[in-house]
RNA sequence: GGAGGGAUGGCUGAGUGGUCGAAAGCACUGGUCUUGAAAACCAGCGGUCCGAGAGGGCCCUAGGGUUCGAAUCCCUAUCCCUCCGCCA
């Protein structure tokens, strides 16, 4: 969520900054309610006000053990009009509140223009694509051949973008996971962290999947209430700060856990149906880091070579772009995405994500530090990025590794996790 | 599943209808003392909203209710703890 502070002060300018971001931000509506409640809290705390001072002269009356008949009657309808008040100012602040949180965070100044993937802007390559000396094939019919990945059966035990994976290449999928979190552990200096794959509705407004989102996600119903299966580690890592003042010294908290993640691909149908490209589950390694918010761009460019860190170690060829404003996330200020070539389609696709949330997640959140400099709890920054998507991953070393019988071999980084298997 | 007990500021914890946004301790900040540090002593010290300021509102897990007035009484929910049962 933004400021409103800052929405209040600057509706205009902040109109146009989202517009970046594709986003139309209505101004006047805005003002039009922010007037109102100004109106009405006013009213409301000078009644509040007439009833606190009322009441304790009854109480000193009663006190003085004097008559306190004359004071009761003066205040009768008081009450009333005090409920009244409050119940006008309520709709005024929900209609203020459902407003701004259906407004997404403002996009850096370093975001390039542009409306959709067609105008990121690529800033690095990585790794050169190899040279095949037969056609190479995509990883479903490599996985066909093999018979390790299996969608047909996925279908049956549950229905489609789901997968079944058998003998050595779930070993090397596993294999992955492991090689991907010992990296972030032991290079990086993340901490591994293990959560729940189900989360409450507070988490997920947290981290800004609610309201807006809700159609993305898989309900669990659990008694009169609901659960929600995690679309990404994100949500519950980044909200073991909320409600929270993280003492300074302990900054910045870097984790990375390895969960699988479960999207419902509302609006998505007839897109990537075919292969593990986009599946209702598939795993993730995740980076989460709460900083200082003077750090956060530096931390950025951490996080997305920390991401890199895992192609370069399993040789795959990449590159870097950088999120033109239309692509960019709701929650995101800044995103970085990294795109690993499938030789399978002859292209680039996402493999990973890297975004500075800025502190629009934290002000949800109530996730704080006490600033040393001032002594008050202060808003943090919170980022978070694949490190990697496994499923994804797992992909692109079936195809980039495939040899002319129809074989994978094993990519020197991960043979110490297979059993010291070079080919599979 | 059954029976009890809890939830208060950064932390521990007192407070059972009125001057309580809340004792005390710890932590933290400043000062005195000291060559310096520690200790001791003195002082300060919750968050948030409106306001130029003065000032005012709200916040004692959450949501309802009773009352002129609720941290305090009632109801509901959530979470935590103890015991019994069941259990990977």
């Amino acid at each position: 969520m933004l400021d409103a502070k800052i929405v209040r002060a600057n509706p205009e300018e902040v109109a146009q900054l989202l517009k970046k971001k594709g986003f139309e931000f209505p101004v006047d509506q805005f003002v039009e309610l922010e007037n109102q409640r100004k109106q009405l809290q006013v009213d409301t705390e000078t009644l509040q006000n007439e009833r606190n001072t009322r009441s304790k002269g009854i109480g000193k009356a009663k006190a003085a053990g004097e008559d306190i008949q004359p004071l009761l009657a003066e205040v009768a309808d008081l009450g009333n009009k005090l409920d009244a008040a409050k119940a006008e100012l309520n709709t005024i602040q929900d209609n203020l509140e459902d407003l701004l949180s259906g407004v997404p965070n403002i996009p850096s100044d370093e975001v390039p223009e542009g409306a959709d993937e067609e105008d990121n802007v690529e800033i690095r390559r990585w790794g050169t694509p190899r040279n095949f000396d037969f056609e190479p094939q995509d990883h479903v019919a490599l996985g066909e051949a093999s018979g390790e990945l299996d969608f047909e059966t996925a279908s049956k035990l549950t229905g489609s973008r789901f997968s079944v994976m058998t003998g050595k290449l779930a070993r090397l999928h596993r294999a992955l996971i492991q090689f991907m979190l010992d990296t972030q552990t032991e290079e990086h200096g993340y901490t591994e962290t293990y959560v729940p794959y189900m989360v409450n509705e507070d988490s997920l407004r947290g981290t800004g999947q609610l309201p807006k989102f809700g159609e993305d996600l898989f309900k669990v119903p659990f008694g009169d209430r609901q659960y929600y299966l995690i679309p990404t580690a994100e949500v519950p890592v980044t909200n073991i700060v909320r409600d929270e003042i993280v003492d300074a010294a302990q900054l910045p908290l870097k984790y990375t856990a390895h969960t699988p993640c479960f999207r419902s691909e509302a609006g998505s149908s007839g897109r990537d149906t075919r292969g593990m490209i986009r599946q209702h589950q598939f795993e993730k390694v995740e980076m989460v880091q709460i900083v200082e918010p003077s750090k956060s761009w530096d931390a950025l460019e951490e996080m997305i070579r920390h991401a890199e860190a895992i192609l370069q170690k399993l040789n795959l060829p990449y590159r870097v772009v950088t999120l033109c404003g239309g692509d960019l996330g709701f929650s995101s200020a800044k995103t970085y995405d990294i795109e690993v070539w499938l030789p399978g389609q002859d292209k680039y696709r996402e493999i990973s994500s890297v975004s500075n949330m800025t502190d629009f997640q934290a002000r949800r959140l109530k996730a704080r530090w006490r600033n040393p400099e001032t002594g008050k709890p202060e808003l943090l920054h919170t980022l978070n990025g694949s490190g990697l998507a496994v499923g994804r991953t797992l992909l692109a070393v079936m195809e980039n590794y495939q040899t002319a019988e129809g074989k994978i071999q094993v990519p020197e980084a991960l043979q110490p996790y297979m059993g010291g298997k070079t080919e599979i």
